[in-house]
Parts: structure tokens; sequence; C-alpha cells
DNA sequence: ATAGTAACTTACTAATAGGTAAGTGTCAAA
DNA sequence: TTTGACACTTACCTATTAGTAAGTTACTAT
């Protein structure tokens, strides 16, 4: 059952938001998937196994968007909207961006992990310069402002905003995308 | 020696920021101060003790550069230059903000501790509200803005960058500053 | 029917975690 | 000189962690 393997990773990805890579453990997977710690060995011999293929399918979560973003006709003005708030709205309240708490545990990550979610990062900035680049063409995001640099803003804040909103309530999110926009737009 | 605690709770925050509150452990700060574990648990007898200690050392010093803010006769331009750059370059660039890491292991703190890390949170906006007020004053930045939500997206900025930067490198903090600043500027 | 494989369980290990009880050395006040 | 507090150490306990070895069940291809 290769859904079994799904199934671990997206759990795994769960409790890394909610918990962190160093916190959640086997017991944690096994009992919620109602089987033996043992059996999650079976799948992903190693913790580290399984840190590789949590960052493996973030990896690919960022392909796809990025591919989407390239090929939807949708408008710059709703993929900007849309990778954002999408962001803002998968997770709930008390989780966080599984990107950034394997950030924050970077120090006690395994080596292989710690690579790959080197890659992660670089990816999701890509994705999110692609679409800062397709707002500025379509004179959504002023012009004169650096791809590069307003990509890695937009990114810094909505994830740092995740961080505060898990303790001082939904609204800050709120407010900080609504403060994004008030920047990015053209006046 | 009350000086072995104060000794403690800095190796304690140091270590937050390197591993966060679940990976840091009390082997960790015995073997680095060159004493036994049950030495640490005299001095703080469950490690809840030290997470209060700490957050309450975290909220002095925010209510430390509270007087400082309003009391200094440094410009206001200055003081928001400091605050910001302050943290940047407080920490190396293995570490991140003790605030952020703590946000980060918020479900897996005890309960005193997270509503300790919540009033900090809140007393860390307090403060930026401050300097953002002062700047607006000043008319560094453009007064058409909402001082809570500028304020807010600093900080979120600020901190995603600090995480951004552990995997990516120094240039994004930089990048991060940079941006903030011509999105604040008055034009 | 049988051999083999996938997906487990049972039962274990070693290491580490937080935490505790009882004792030791040192110094200062009575 | 003794009492007592302080700052420890030694020696332990229990729970949890990642990880493993050996056996079990069920399905599948030959």
């Amino acid at each position: 059952m290769e859904n079994r393997k799904k199934q671990i990773v997206d759990l795994a990805i769960k409790l890394i938001q909610q918990k962190g890579y160093v916190a959640f453990s086997y017991d944690d997977i096994s009992k919620q998937l109602g089987v033996t710690k043992a059996s999650i060995h079976y799948h992903f011999e190693k913790k580290e196994d399984l840190g590789v293929a949590v960052t493996e399918r973030l990896f690919m979560r960022l392909q796809d968007s990025l591919v989407l973003i390239k090929n939807s006709s949708v408008s710059a003005e709703e993929k900007l909207k849309q990778f954002i708030q999408q962001q803002a709205e998968r997770f709930e309240c008390t989780e966080i961006c599984p990107i950034s708490s394997l950030q924050t545990d970077f120090e006690s990550l395994p080596n292989a992990v710690q690579e790959k979610i080197e890659e992660v990062s670089r990816l999701e900035l890509r994705v999110m310069k692609e679409i800062v680049a397709e707002a500025q063409a379509a004179t959504i995001i002023n012009s004169s402002e650096d791809v590069h640099q307003v990509a890695v803003t937009i990114l810094s804040s909505v994830k740092g905003a995740l961080l505060y909103r898990r303790v001082l309530g939904d609204d800050v999110l709120v407010e900080v995308l609504n403060q994004l926009n008030r920047f990015l737009r053209n006046p």
C-alpha cells in the first residue's frame, strides 16, 4: 500500500507544523494511524528518512504551484492573492508553515534534511519571484521595486505573521496581508 | 551566587535560539557550565521554571528598550534603525530570535510559559508601535499608514527574515531591511 | 499447493530526557 | 564551635525516544 506512505508523510507534515521536527515522534504517528510504532519504521527506517520524504513532498508541492503559475491564465493579481492567502487558509491558527518550522529546527536536523530544506527554501523564493515578476509586468506592483527584494520580504513577513498569529490571534495575519497590499499596490 | 542563575538563563536563551525549547536539555546547560545536571535542577527545579525565567528576562529586556526609546533624545530615525538592526546584529547567523523560537514551539510549551510568551509578544508589538509612532511624528514614515499594521508587519518580516537567513545566508536579512526602508520612507 | 513478498505485530534494546533524594563541602553568623 | 544555609555532587528513578530482530498474517504469482 503506497497509500500508507503518503498517509505517514502527510501526518508528519501536520505534526511538524504543530510541534516541530524534534518534538514529533514515531509514537505520535503510529497512534494516530492506529498501527504500531514498528510499522512506521518499516516504511521509513530512520526518522531521517521520513524527514527527507517530508522535504521532498514540500519540494514537489512548490514545483506544482510553479507549473500552475506559469500555465494558468488567471490574472497576476489573482495569482498573488491565491499564493499568499492559500498558505494562510490551508493552515489552522495553531499551525505554522512547515518550511518555517523546519527552518527553526534547522540545527537539530540530520544533514540530509538540512540540505533538502535549503533547496525547498530556494525553490519557494523562486516561486514568489515568479509571481512578483508577473504582477510587476501587469503593473500591479510598482516596477521600480527589486523583484528579489520584494519576494523575500513578502515571504518573510507572511511566515513571521504565522508565528505571531499563533500567540496573538488570527488578526495578525490579516493585518500583515493588508499592509503588504498597501506597500505593493501601484499608487 | 545569584550570578549562576543569570548564567543559566542566558545560556538557556542562547540554546533556545539555536535549538528551540524542546530540543535543549538540562544536560546541554550543565555540560557547558561545567557542573552536574542536578545542580541546574537546584536553581530551576523544573524545566518549566527555567522556561518562565527565560520569558521573564525577555520581557524585562523589552521593558528596558521601551524606557530607552521614551527617554533617549536620539532621533526617531536612529531609534528605528537601532531596534531593527540590533536584533540582527546581536544574533549570529545560526541563531534566530528567541521569541520566534518560543512561538514556534508554542504547542509544546508548559501553560505558564505559553502565557508568558503571549505577554512578551504583546509587549514587543507595543515597543515597535512606539517606534513607528515616533517615526511617523518625525515624518519619516508616511503618516497615512496605520501604526498597528505597520508595526506588526515590520516585526513579522524581520522575524521571518531571520528564519530564512539561517538557511539562505546573511543576505536575506539585509535585503528585507532594505525593502522595508523603501516601503516606509516618505516619498 | 507453495513460495514469496508486503505490511504488519510483539518484544525487545540503548540512549536520553526530566526529575529526585540524600549526602558533601564551604562559609558566615550565633 | 556549632548551626545553618547555599551551592553543589553522587546516585538513582521513570518515561520516552529512536531503532531492531524475529515472528505473523494475508494476498499473489507461479
